[in-house]
DNA sequence: TATATTTGACCATC
DNA sequence: GATGGTCAAATATA
């Protein structure tokens, strides 16, 4: 669905507006899915809550109901069918199981993680998603990077993360980042599995403050439980949480081949990422 | 000092 | 043998 933007818009209100959208968007599916469920009245009335408050928000930044965008439209479902193991638990087993029958001839049967070292299923049984963006953004989850490496024939190099959960909650999600296009830039983020864990560290509060560079000033949304609070801030544009909401992407792509800004477009990306070419600005 | 990132090595798969 | 996903020691950062 196409946007419809008052002519006066900047770009930075527009950005806003389309997370707000996002946001609003994810909230309504997720009310759908609790609406089938027996879950506890208080989650629905949770996701009532945020629903409303990001409705109202947009209220404020005067944009009408009917505008909503489709977020995941160009999600694709490219999981391996063929493969043996469908199950994503299973898959893992069957990883580990393989790793287990090539190495154990020479380890005890205790698990060792040294002799597992590049111990997986190169043909990924995992269900993944691809999306392409021109922009790295983020998906409310904690991800730690834990590789990177120059691809055959890519001219950037692919960035491995993990859940930060993997080792406290048994999450066994991942995603892998690529530059793909220089210019105009184009990032695919591939996830493989999904997220089991429960982020303990998440935190009610998120500060929004974008603007873009030709805005003099910026505005800071600040949702919390029960206020919305919208002001004028410094001409930046980027996420803030509380300390250990997230683990920060530091400067992964310092050694691309080129930079770009790329390094705070990594602090970014942790937190919601979904593909912009789900949105067509008139701009 | 704790935690996160970088980076070379390992190794299954192709 | 080439490729690419993961591990973990070394290093950086807060």
């Amino acid at each position: 669905m196409e946007v419809s933007w008052p002519e006066n818009l900047s770009t930075s209100r527009k950005m806003v507006i389309r997370e707000l959208m996002v946001g609003r968007e994810l909230a309504k599916q997720l009310q759908s899915v609790l609406a089938n469920t027996d879950g506890s009245g208080s989650e629905k009335y949770l996701v009532m809550k945020i629903v409303k408050s990001l409705s109202d928000t947009l209220f404020i930044l005067n944009v009408k109901e009917g505008d909503e965008v489709s977020v995941f439209s160009q999600i694709q479902a490219v999981s391996s069918l063929d493969s043996p193991c469908l199950d994503t638990g299973k898959s893992e087993e069957y990883s580990q199981e393989n790793c287990k029958s090539t190495t154990t001839t020479t380890t005890t049967t205790l698990p060792n993680k040294k002799n597992r070292r590049g111990c997986y299923d190169r043909r990924r049984t995992l269900q993944t998603w691809k999306r392409d963006s021109p922009t790295l953004i983020n998906d409310g989850q904690a991800w730690r990077k834990y590789g990177q490496k120059m691809i055959h024939n890519a001219k950037y190099p692919r960035h491995y993360f993990r859940c930060s959960y993997k080792y406290d909650q048994g999450c066994k999600a991942t995603k892998l980042v690529q530059r793909i296009q220089a210019n105009p830039p184009l990032y695919r983020t591939t996830y493989l599995g999904h997220h089991t864990c429960k982020d303990l560290h998440k935190h009610p509060e998120l500060i929004l403050d974008c603007s873009g560079p030709e805005e003099d000033t910026s505005m800071f949304i600040s949702f919390d439980n029960t206020n919305l609070s919208i002001k004028q801030e410094q001409p930046f544009c980027h996420l803030e949480s509380p300390p250990g909401l997230m683990t920060m992407l530091s400067s992964t792509l310092e050694s691309d081949h080129d930079h770009d800004n790329e390094d705070e477009i990594y602090g970014l990306m942790e937190f919601v990422d979904f593909n912009l070419d789900d949105f067509q600005f008139a701009s």
